[in-house]
DNA sequence: AATTGTTTTATTGTCGACAGTTTTAGCTTG
DNA sequence: CAAGCTAAAACTGTCGACAATAAAACAATT
């Protein structure tokens, strides 16, 4: 007998793997390219094949595994070139959340977001080389952004199909860019024009500071 | 004994499921907002319910179907509201989608675009009203240039995920806008910044063809 | 020894049944 | 008659087993 909490959504079996399995994929816990074996996993985490197929299609709808007919699911793969594409795309879609931003979130929402800044600065000034916190905190400010756009569509792409990837390259690739100190003024810059209500600066803003990082990983790929 | 075809990626039970249940969901047979029984479907299709929910949780990464824990899935509802947020996702999309044709379709593509593009036009001229040629060149003459970025992750984005969803507010919203005329013209003028390989007029000229249907509908809707 | 063809093994696709939850129907009570 | 409780029906979540397909191991031939 499971006395399901009935306040919240009661997370079924799948639920639960569907999350683990996300994170393990995500840190890397899992490799990349590798195949999953049902049989495998199924035993790993004492549930059936259908429970785990069932976490498996919605990991595949993240963006996460691959899978082919009769063959099975495979983690993807990453790459340069892959990374430069979701660069792209991200500098599409987040421009447009920060254009939307400028125009939907409300005073208190910029002004938790600017006050999230200045503890993340402060961070960064007082012990040097956090990368960890950092990350973290472009991470947090730019999904609390797209939150603040108001596009639901918006907001499942970003934040449930892509960021998972983001983490992931971010984990796996180690990206502790050398553009710290630039992002944070970046991000002032993004958080004036938002609070100015302009939202086609805010826009243009948003794309250079992502079209930035993206040049950053070219430049870095053809020095190898 | 089912001899299958081994040079195309062999069909599942689930896969033909899935794709004839897109069909009807998109042309309205299975109506906005209903409840799927799964019993139901699987005997109608006469397929177990393990085949089902393979198919069914396709479809929820579509966008086309909603799932709740523990009460089952539901045909998403359709509304002016979420189609104004797919045009803001697919401005910012094809926008960028349009910038990398520009770089990267072949001379070739770019011809028979513009072959494609003639063609629908002396249909228009001939058998005037014809809103549904116009509407599949629409969006044939969309999905090229999508394809033309050769961006896999921005293609998979519009072409598997968000395209079906056009469609279907397409088909039972009734979208025969009064743009006609006006939209060939913008495609010949974006087809004409792809030739020049003018990747940032490209991108400004469709941002404004898809914004202009956006604020068609939005003026419709205040009509009202 | 390498390669091709065959057999065996393992894995995915599919099925039907049971368990737990939600919804519906019916009954009781004020 | 309405409201609330109870019991029954229906549905989703989960399970284990069989069928079809792909991968691996092995045998045979050149």
């Amino acid at each position: 007998m499971q006395t399901s909490n009935n306040i919240s959504p009661s997370l079924t079996r799948a639920d639960t793997v569907f999350i683990d399995l996300r994170q393990r994929i995500v840190e890397g816990d899992v490799q990349t390219g590798s195949k999953l074996s049902e049989p495998e996993l199924s035993k790993y985490y004492e549930i059936s094949r259908s429970t785990l197929r069932d976490a498996l299609s919605r990991l595949e709808g993240c963006g996460l595994l691959e899978r082919k007919a009769n063959i099975g699911y495979r983690v993807v793969t990453l790459s340069t070139e892959k990374l430069l594409e979701i660069f792209r795309v991200r500098e599409s879609l987040e421009g447009m959340a920060c254009r939307l931003a400028a125009q939907n979130m409300s005073v208190k929402q910029i002004a938790d977001l600017k006050y999230l800044l200045d503890v993340h600065n402060k961070h960064e000034s007082l012990q040097q080389g956090e990368a960890y916190i950092q990350q973290e905190g472009d991470v947090d400010f730019h999904f609390r952004i797209v939150m603040g756009s108001g596009n639901k569509l918006l907001i499942r792409l970003l934040c449930e199909e892509l960021y998972y990837l983001v983490r992931m390259y971010r984990y796996q690739f180690g990206m502790a860019s050398p553009r710290a100190k630039k992002a944070f003024s970046e991000h002032h810059h993004i958080i004036q024009a938002i609070e100015d209500r302009d939202g086609e600066l805010a826009e243009i803003l948003m794309r250079r500071h992502i079209s930035a990082s993206r040049k950053n990983v070219e430049k870095r790929m053809n020095t190898l």
